[in-house]
Order: C-alpha cells, then structure tokens, then sequence
DNA sequence: CATGAATGAGGCTTCATTCAT
DNA sequence: GATGAATGAAGCCTCATTCAT
C-alpha cells in the first residue's frame, strides 16, 4: 500500500455522477468482499460502467479504498460530534457518545467492515485513525477528571478502553445481528459509568 | 476457501521437525504480512525447506492459515485460564484474567493480529472463536452477579466488552508499540471495576 | 475434467476475430502435441495473443478442448450428410459416405487425432460420440437390408465394423501418410460390398 | 518421450517379486487412468513397497509404460498365432483369428486402452506396432490370394480394415460392454467373408 | 468521457525424480 | 534392497492495469 499520483478525475456534472456511482458500488462490494476478495471488475459491474471507466477516476484499488476509510472517517466524526451537542454533563456526552456511534454503526455496517480491514492491512493507518479519534475521547474524559466527575486516569488509555467496547459491542450486536435494544444499551452505559463492582 | 483432501504428512521425527519449521515460518509471514500478503514462497524459504515440502505438510494456503488459528485459539483459551486458577473475588479473576490476556498477547502479538485476520477473512470463524470466549466470560459474570459482587446486568452484553477493551488497549499498547506499564494497567483494571464516575 | 464457469467471451468483432485465433492455434497445438503435451501458452503464442488473452475466451484448457471436439462432431456429421446426398443405391451411399469420410479426415487430420485423443480422456464422450453416428449409419444399413439389397445382419454391429474400417485405414493412409490413392479406395469400397472371399 | 540409462534392476528372487509386483500394479493403474493421468505413487501405493522403489527396478515412467505395450504386443501376437495353428482354409483362419483377437481383448481390456492411449502419445510407435501386425495378416491375405480364394486386392490395406473391424468392434462390445455374442461374431465373420452385398 | 479487449507478472500447486538414512 | 522425505521445474490461471478505438 504506497502511494501513487492521484488520476485527474472528470469535472463535468455527468462526471460527477459516474464517480458517484463507483464509489458507491465500491462501497457495497469492499464491505461484503473485503479488501482482498474485492475485485474491480464486480465494482464496475455494479457501477454499470466499463472497467476502464474505472481508471478515469481512481489510479488504483488502494486509492479507492482509502477514499473510502477518509470518508467514512469524515462521516463518523460529525456523527459523534452532533451526538454532542448540546449535553451538559459530561457522563450525558460519554452516554450519548456511545450511542451515536452505535447508531452510525447500524447505518454503515459494511463500511465499518472496511475500517477493521484497514486495520490489519494497513497497521499504520491504523494508528493515524484510531489515534486521532481517541485523542477527541481523551480530551473530553481528561476535562471531566478536571472537574472532578470522573476518576482520574491515563485519559488515552481509558480512551482506548472505550473504543473498544464500542467496537466489540458494535460487532457483536449491530453489524452482525442488529439486536441491540434499548435494555442494553442501558446497561452498557452504566457499566461504563459505573464499572463492574456493585456500589 | 473451501476444503480439499489433507495432506498425510510425514509421521517421522524428522518430518515432525519439518513441519514445525514450517508452522513457525508461517507464524511469523502470516503475521508479519497477513493471509494475502503472505506467500507459500517466503515461507518456504524461512523454514529452509523447498517450495513442494511444504505440500507434504498442509494441503493449502488455507489449511495451515486455519491451522494457525485454531493454535491459537487453544493456547489463548489455556492461557486465560491459567491467568485465573486459584483466586478469590470475582473481581480478582477479572482482573487476573485481563492481566493473563494481555501479557499472552505481548508473547504472541504476531499471531494474534492472524486471529484478527481471520475475523475479517472469514466472519463465521469469528463468531464462533468469540462468542466462545465470551460464555466463559459470562459465566464467571453471571456467578459475580448472583453472589452480589457486581452489578446486575446482561452478561454476555458485558464480557463482549471486556472483550472490546483487551482487544483495543491491547491492539494500541500491546501489539503495536509494548508499551503497556503496569500504572496502566492498574489505571484499566480500575475503570472496569468502579467505572468512569467518581463515587 | 469437470466443469467451471463459462466466461463471456468479448462479442464485438474484433473479439471474434481474436477467438478465431485462438481456436486455430488450439486445433493445431493439440492436434500436433494431444490434450496433455498442448501448453496454453503454446496456444496463445501460436495465436498472436497474450497468455492472459486465452481465458478470456475458455475458461479452461478443458473447455477449449471440449468445445474443438464438439466442432468436429458437427462438422463431421454435416460432411458425412452432403456425401449422402442425391445417391440412388444403398452401395453407392455407402461408398460416398465412406469417401466422404475419408476425405474429410483428409482435411482435418489433425483434429482428427484430437478426437481420437478424447476417446482415452474421457470414454464416456466416446460412448456418446460414436454410439451416434453408428445409429445414423446403423438406420442406412436397415433398410438397405429391408429391401433385399444387404445381407440381414445385426445393423449396429455392422455400422462399428464400417467406422473401424475408416478409422483405421483412415489413420494409416490418410493422417499418417496422405497415400490413400483412389486406386485404394476402390479396393477397400470393393471389400465392404462384397467380402473377402471370391465369388 | 524419448529414452534413458535403463536401472540396473535388483536380480535376487525377491527383487523379482518386487517387480511383478509393481508390474501389475502399473498395469491396473495406467489401465484404469491413462498414461497422464496416472501417477507412480499411486503405482507404488498399489503395490505396496515405497515411492523409491519404484526406480530401483524402472528408470522412469515412460520406460515402464513401455514395457508394459511391448508385453501386450508380444502376448497379443502369440494370442493370435495361436488362433490360428492347425486351420486349413484361409476363411477360416480369418473367422479363428478375429475371434482370437476379440477373446484376448476379453481377458485384457484395461491393458488394451494402454495401447491406444500409446497410438495417440507416440504415433511412431503406433507405426511400428500396428505396421507389424498388419503385415503378418497382409502375408496371409496374399496367400489366398494367390490360390483364388480371395479376392485379388492391396493386401495391406485390407489388413488395416480387418484391424479396424476389431478395434472398434472391440472398444465397442468388449472393452466397454463386454456384450459380445456368439451371434453377433458370426455376423461379423460373415460381413468380412462377404461384404455388405446380398450375394 | 467512455469502452472493453488485451496484457503479463506472479501466485498456487503438482508430481516425477533424487537422496540421505 | 528398501524407504519415504525432500526437491524444484513447470504449468494453469487470476486480475489489476493499460490502451486502442
């Protein structure tokens, strides 16, 4: 995975559409086949463009698909920050937080397949992504310490901690069985408020 | 990936040591490179044997790869319970068990990004590698819960993110850079137990 | 020889042209070397194209094989058909028919010898194959037979005995060495009307 | 296929029975798939000793495939040779040595399909091998011939018709169906002794 | 802009043959 | 004599990418 000079694609309005078209297809086939088993050819299929088409607009498969982890990025990160907006309390944020992206979770369930591929593919992508959003995390728990809400620790760890039940959880019961109820969700929240131990 | 007649490989003591060169060869590619990066070739050639030996041993890319994981999959079950044998508050096994998972990742960070893989390259794989971990998980939680140590909440719900959490903190401080003190984990082992909220 | 998806071949002209080639080359390559000795590669070099070229008209080297035996059949049967035509007796059709064949051979010694070649391959095709054309020829034999001209015997028989009798002679003066003389073929159509022994 | 340094093979008694051993296993084997497809660890694997062995007593695949056709070669013409002792007439001989033929194929079939499969691997040996027969029966033709029994014709060429007659006779109602009546032999001898025309 | 036929490097796998024991 | 593990050349096939129209 090395990088290439970006193809110049279309400008036109028409273009517009058929790069459109592509990355959508692309979308749908990279989330259901993975990175590997992904082929080209079916993407463009179901562009319903030809495979040179292809070409006009991505230089290569890797460029396509790092669109596709930017945008997905991109489009997780405003969802998270509008779950945001307007809480008071930071343990309404993490809750509400935490739902937010559970909820984007349930939209782009084949896109976040795409992610995890990343991840392993590509390890430090890995690292630049999850990094990046952990550090929004951090911020937030780092403040709350300050404030004294929350028990104060390595706020990057926790972070990670927080990433990963959501990623976990996310699997477990949204991507792959789409049953998370309210109930859980509840219960999910509170453990994380709260911990394990009673009192 | 489908199946295909195995291979009946040499029973010698000398083939028994072929084989383990070529086991730990593929450990080490698979995890350097991944299953598709990997090549039979390199593998091969780290193990010191010939391109056809190594189809004296494993019938297929696929085999050895699924051979891999099913090692680990048993090591890392022994390994978790070892991790837990001979405590007395649940909250200690919890604890123990966390701290279990993640000195074995540190020995077998490599293998373990194969099990990460195969999660992606093979999605039923996953299901079954993980849900089983978590009914032991749950189960330890469920007695917890009973006996009034923890808080009473969805088992299976909290041992998938328990599981999330040693996955990530795991992925980001274990595998990708070892740099997991023991203040950190005491920092982890702290939030799991009593949550984010002081008091 | 099993099966295995049936690519779509390209439909312009230009594609037809090239699976043209490709189907020319084939024909020669395994007539020349048989199914097992033919390389692929040998094929699309004859052919002009590129290795990769091949599959994207056949599938398989079985199916290129296959489908040259199919021509053949049909070619043959059509050949055998026109020698029929416009003939009054039964002993003048049989002697067209076998000329017909004959020169049939003539011209395709080559794909000839692939035929034959299918035969071991895959006995079953020769079954099918053959049974066939004994029956057309097996129904001619009947009613000659019917109306007094031939002797009464078992058709079918009879109808292997003739093919045997072109095969054979066919191989050794036609394929092999190109001397059937019209000389000869008056012998042998001699021979098949009136028997070995005099009078 | 072209030829090799023969191996020295063992000479104690055992070493002979080693070697029949793999004799008719190879026999059973290259019957069963062909020349290509068979393999010699199935061969061995058969004859129960070790894949090495095997080239103690042959010094190649090609070299025991061929000594398997000239065995059959040489059991073929004995088989005929001794059809046709004590027969006075040449019609008779004729009737006796097809009869022999087929009854040998009977006993042979799968060592039969050997043969053919060599036509069609090595066509010069199938010159040689056929040719040979060819003329023994064409001598004979001659002979009646000369004393007007038969009919005056290219003598070789109507051996190479005889041939033909039992070769596809033979594939068909022998080595595929073993359906061969009484009824049907005398037919056969009848068509060759009189042809097709009604007297 | 779009098309789709053509390319060819490179991977996996087989199996006749060799060789150390 | 026998064994069976090891070898590696060679073949089939895939698929990302290019290019002529």
């Amino acid at each position: 995975m090395e990088s290439r000079p970006i193809r110049a694609s279309p400008k036109t309005e028409r273009g517009e559409r058929t790069r459109l078209k592509i990355i959508r297809a692309a979308e749908k086939v990279f989330g259901e086949r993975g990175f590997y088993e992904a082929r080209i050819s079916e993407i463009t299929r179901q562009s319903g463009v030809a495979l040179g088409t292809f070409y006009l607009y991505f230089s290569s498969k890797e460029e396509i698909f790092r669109a596709l982890v930017e945008t997905l990025n991109h489009d997780l990160r405003r969802s998270l920050a509008e779950g945001v907006r307007g809480l008071k309390t930071r343990s309404e944020i993490e809750a509400k937080g935490l739902r937010a992206f559970l909820h984007f979770l349930q939209r782009h369930r084949k896109l976040y397949r795409i992610v995890k591929q990343a991840e392993i593919v590509d390890p430090p992508l890995f690292q630049w992504y999850y990094q990046r959003i952990a550090e929004g995390y951090a911020r937030g728990l780092q403040e709350a310490m300050n404030k004294g809400e929350f028990r104060r620790r390595d706020p990057e760890l926790i972070a990670f901690a927080l990433m990963g039940i959501g990623d976990f959880v996310g699997m477990r019961y949204v991507t792959l069985e789409d049953q998370l109820s309210e109930a859980r969700l509840d219960d999910l929240v509170d453990f994380i408020l709260h911990g394990l131990v009673k009192r």
